[in-house]
RNA sequence: GGAGCCGUGGUGUAGCCUGGUCAACACGCUGGCCUGUCAAGCCAGUGAUCGCGGGUUCAAAUCCCGUCGGCUCCGCCA
């Protein structure tokens, strides 16, 4: 019986009525013993499910003293017959629940201590315990599912990009630091002192510099590193579906990637419609406030700035004089709204940086508002078409520049959906996001700043303007996005040196900086650059919404916590000086 | 860097506002009884000085301050 375990006939949760009468060995964690006196029922639990096992000393009476012993999480091994169960005791809540094991031997593995905490579904835990504890966390429906469901969308994806002649290949993780973008992972080298390698934030340099090599379509299931603070969707390290594909268009990228989308989202017997939505970057923002806007609801912005002008609301005509706009977003039956709940809003709003926010409550012949004095009827009446607001309705308006009017009002557009239960969560909504910008204005810095990245190629007719007006310049990137979840953004690369040495330079970036840091591939550039673009997918956030969850650590088996440690290794830990010495590096 | 919420036996919570049987409930765990349960049942029992430190008070889980940890969010994340 020693090593029973090694000749396992069957898998718990395979078993059917089809087995019985067969003799099979089985090995697993004991999920429940429930003791009877003179008969033990065990469910005995492996990767694959749960089946019950039943001890009756009739059937092995040495298996029965070991049963008796037995407790939970125990690892077992167990030789037996299978059954179908008596009469009126089928269990129709598990799919093994019409049949069972008989015992005629059961061997411990290995005890266990009791856990310190329930191993079952739906468990509500300190997250930092089940952290700890991992794996026994890990032993729950609901995180082998979703781990399970990880590894079928990377299958589904190494499957569709390899039949489209894709070569998965694999860059460094020991690189370099690059300026801009996230705060780099440093390490520190022990052969050149004083010299630090950084963790890749991407492996964007690495895939340009792979199609210069002619290797025409590249992709890579990429951990990727970012020293930034941690968010219920953001992790120290992630997982990106990264790819690159030269001689290629902008569509052409979109439609690969609505494919293969097609083909993760059939996992789920989901049956995407493609081609998916395009929004213009633009219109994202005036029409939702944000550039990743969730459309399983409407709530439309509308710009009211014109009616507006004419009232006699001082807080509105000044936000318009001053070069601003007013907007308004209609609430679908919420004129009863109370006015604790209004003021909530208004406070949220407020808090998100808004000077004020009004609103009107629309009912069969009057508009109910604060501000209604300042209108004349036929301006209020104005209002009310242009937002085609109806009785019931409730209108709420923000007057600032452009930029924070839509910003606001974006942000209650989700809080009004998510109070209102708008965001239905068996439905995904796909939009491509595009015609970004190519460049935004860093406050902070007094500097220009790409929007995507240095690397992004300005569409044609933004050439001219790179010059005159490099705010006003278009890029091909594109982002795509789902129930308001940025889950992926690429872009056409620049394959010019030229235009890449004009684009850091609008960047503020030195020629001696640009030199030093893309050297290689500002050279790569000159040696016959294919065209060429691509794009990254969060592998962690699209299982998190394929799962349901509403946090990337549900999918990552090791997630770290908000303060960017692991409650299971303990780490980042202190080291020995020894370590520090060979590194040349010197504590403060 | 900032804001908010949480921290009570192994787990999940109640108690906290209105200081004084202040430690309760469920699950778990241990033992006993029990041959058809599957959240088994019944009986008995075990177990927390209330995250930590300080303060107020005759008296603190309860009020105040600080601190640590977890989570959510802002900043940050090309």
């Amino acid at each position: 019986m020693r090593t029973k375990y090694s000749v396992r006939t069957h898998n718990c949760g395979k078993l059917s009525p089809k087995n019985v009468g067969e003799q099979v060995i089985l090995a697993g964690w004991v999920q429940r013993r429930r003791d009877h006196g003179g008969l033990i029922f065990i469910d005995l639990r492996d990767r694959s499910g749960i089946v019950q096992v039943v001890s009756n000393p009739v059937h092995g009476t040495e298996a029965f003293n070991v049963a008796r012993k037995i407790r939970g999480e125990y690892v077992i091994c167990v030789e037996g017959k299978v059954a179908k169960r008596p009469q009126g005791t089928v269990n129709p809540t598990l799919p093994t629940g019409e049949v069972e094991v008989i015992a005629r031997d059961i061997e411990i593995l290995n005890p266990s201590k009791t856990p310190p905490f329930e191993i079952e579904s739906g468990v509500d835990v300190d997250e930092s315990l089940r952290l700890k504890f991992r794996y026994l966390d890990i032993r729950r429906p609901e995180m082998l599912r979703n781990l399970k469901l990880r590894h079928e969308v990377v299958t589904k994806v190494r499957e569709f990009l390899n039949k489209r002649d894709f070569l998965e290949i694999e860059t460094p993780i020991l690189t370099k630091s690059t300026p801009e973008g996230a705060r780099d992972y440093l390490v520190p080298s022990r052969l050149q002192p004083g010299r630090f390698y950084a963790l890749p934030q991407s492996p964007q340099l690495f895939k340009q510099i792979l199609m210069v090599g002619g290797i025409e379509r590249y992709y890579q299931i990429a951990r990727c590193f970012r020293d930034e603070d941690l968010r219920a969707d953001r992790q120290p390290e992630h997982t990106q579906i990264d790819l690159e594909m030269s001689f290629v268009t902008q569509d052409d990228i979109l439609q690969l990637v609505e494919e293969m989308m097609v083909e993760i989202f059939s996992l789920l017997d989901i049956d995407l419609k493609t081609p998916f939505e395009r929004l213009s970057h633009q219109e994202a923002v005036e029409r939702f406030g944000t550039d990743k806007p969730d459309l399983r609801y409407s709530l439309d912005l509308v710009d009211i700035s014109d009616i507006a002008f004419q009232s006699e609301f001082k807080v509105f005509t000044n936000a318009i004089a001053s070069g601003g706009i007013v907007k308004g977003i209609r609430v679908p039956n919420c004129a009863s709204l109370s006015r604790k709940e209004i003021d909530e809003l208004v406070e949220s709003a407020t808090a998100k940086g808004a000077k004020g926010l009004s609103w009107m409550a629309i009912s069969e012949n009057e508009v109910k508002s604060p501000i209604a004095k300042f209108f004349t009827p036929s301006q209020l009446e104005e209002i009310v078409d242009r937002l085609e607001a109806k009785p019931g309705d409730l209108l709420f308006f923000v007057a600032d520049k452009r930029e924070v009017t839509c910003e606001i009002l974006g942000y209650l557009r989700g809080e009004l959906a998510d109070r209102l239960g708008l965001m239905d969560p068996l439905q995904f909504k796909f939009v491509w996001i595009v015609d970004f910008p190519l460049f935004e204005y860093d406050e902070e810095e007094g500097r220009l700043k790409s929007h995507h990245h240095p690397f992004t190629v300005p569409t044609e007719d933004s050439l001219p303007l790179l010059d005159k007006d490099p705010l006003a310049a278009r890029a091909y990137a594109y982002d795509l996005v789902v129930n308001g979840v940025e889950i992926g953004g690429g872009s056409l690369r620049i394959y010019d040196r030229k235009l890449q040495e004009k684009i850091f330079k609008l960047l503020e970036i030195s020629p001696e900086e640009a030199e030093r840091k893309f050297g290689f591939l500002l050279e790569a550039l000159e040696y016959g650059a294919p065209p060429h673009g691509g794009i990254a997918f969060g592998l962690d956030r699209l299982v998190m919404l394929l799962a349901g969850c509403s946090s990337i650590r549900e999918v990552i088996a090791f997630p770290k916590t908000q303060t960017a440690t692991c409650p299971l290794t303990g780490s980042p830990d202190i080291v020995d000086e020894k370590q520090l010495k060979e590194l040349h590096i010197r504590r403060r």
